[in-house]
DNA sequence: ATGGTTGCTTAGCAA
């Protein structure tokens, strides 16, 4: 069973990219965010006709996250319950042969001690808290999205220059591991140690073919199913086509 | 320190 994530920075101007992009590699479940793109408008028919079914939670202009699926996903969750009427979409969940998946797309925050900034920790403790409530670590779960967090050093081209800054600050990644620490394990650093591997480059000053980027895309899995995964990789190939998103998908290969 | 780019929406914000 392969599992992908990919920020896709508006379905609408990804859409030939990532049907392109589906047909070559086939996941049996791909998690996207960054839609930017309400429920009315998806794309379904476009994915339908590639045998892939839709689960979506989007808004328009920002946000949005979907899971398609080669097998019909069940019991949709959308959103947190404790999220506020207008939250904004950045979480949905949903089982796909007899995996959990949930799809997040973790706040960016802005500027390190900004509100933005409060918005992303907070998030990430009520992420942790809904892992508590809503999910078992004990059963096969994976947690996939764009986390907007670089968790350590080697996950970043200059480690000196991002120090304390967003994406790689202390208290962000304390967040993240406090979110970790519910029972995940990052199965991409299972297969690969090695630094210099990113997700995500700056659409400015020429940031993907210098590699100055970052690996804030993660697929983290419970025990049970990490024990399972037999490889996990990046492609960073869409990044070099005309009017790329500035993520690449991150995938992994699940022996179930 | 600033600017560099893209997407959505319409000059400015978010990333």
């Amino acid at each position: 069973m392969k599992i992908a994530t990919w920020n896709v920075n508006s379905i609408t101007v990804r859409l030939p990219q990532a049907l392109d992009w589906i047909e070559a590699n086939r996941p049996d479940a791909l998690c996207l965010q960054e839609t930017k793109c309400v429920d009315e408008k998806f794309p379904f028919d476009a994915f339908r006709e590639i045998g892939y079914s839709a689960e979506v939670f989007g808004q328009r202009t920002y946000n949005g996250v979907a899971i398609l699926s080669l097998s019909p996903a069940t019991g949709a969750q959308r959103g947190m319950p404790d999220d506020d009427a207008d939250a904004q979409k950045r979480l949905i969940a949903a089982t796909v042969n007899g995996v959990k998946i949930v799809n997040v797309y973790i706040p960016n925050g802005g500027e390190v001690g900004s509100d933005k900034y409060q918005f992303k920790l907070e998030w990430l403790s009520r992420l942790r808290k809904f892992l508590d409530q809503s999910c078992d670590a004990r059963r096969p779960l994976v947690l996939c999205g764009d986390f907007n967090v670089a968790p350590e050093d080697r996950d970043v081209h200059d480690p000196d220059l991002w120090a304390g800054k967003i994406l790689c600050s202390e208290p962000e990644r304390a967040a993240l591991q406090n979110v970790r620490e519910w029972g995940l394990i990052d199965v991409f650093r299972k297969h690969h140690e090695e630094s210099g591997l990113f997700s995500w480059w700056d659409y400015r000053a020429g940031a993907f073919p210098r590699n100055h980027g970052l690996r804030i895309d993660h697929l983290w899995a419970t025990a049970p199913l990490a024990e399972k995964c037999a490889d996990a990789w990046i492609d960073k190939t869409p990044r070099a086509l005309p009017k790329p998103s500035d993520h690449v998908p991150v995938m992994a290969e699940f022996v179930i």
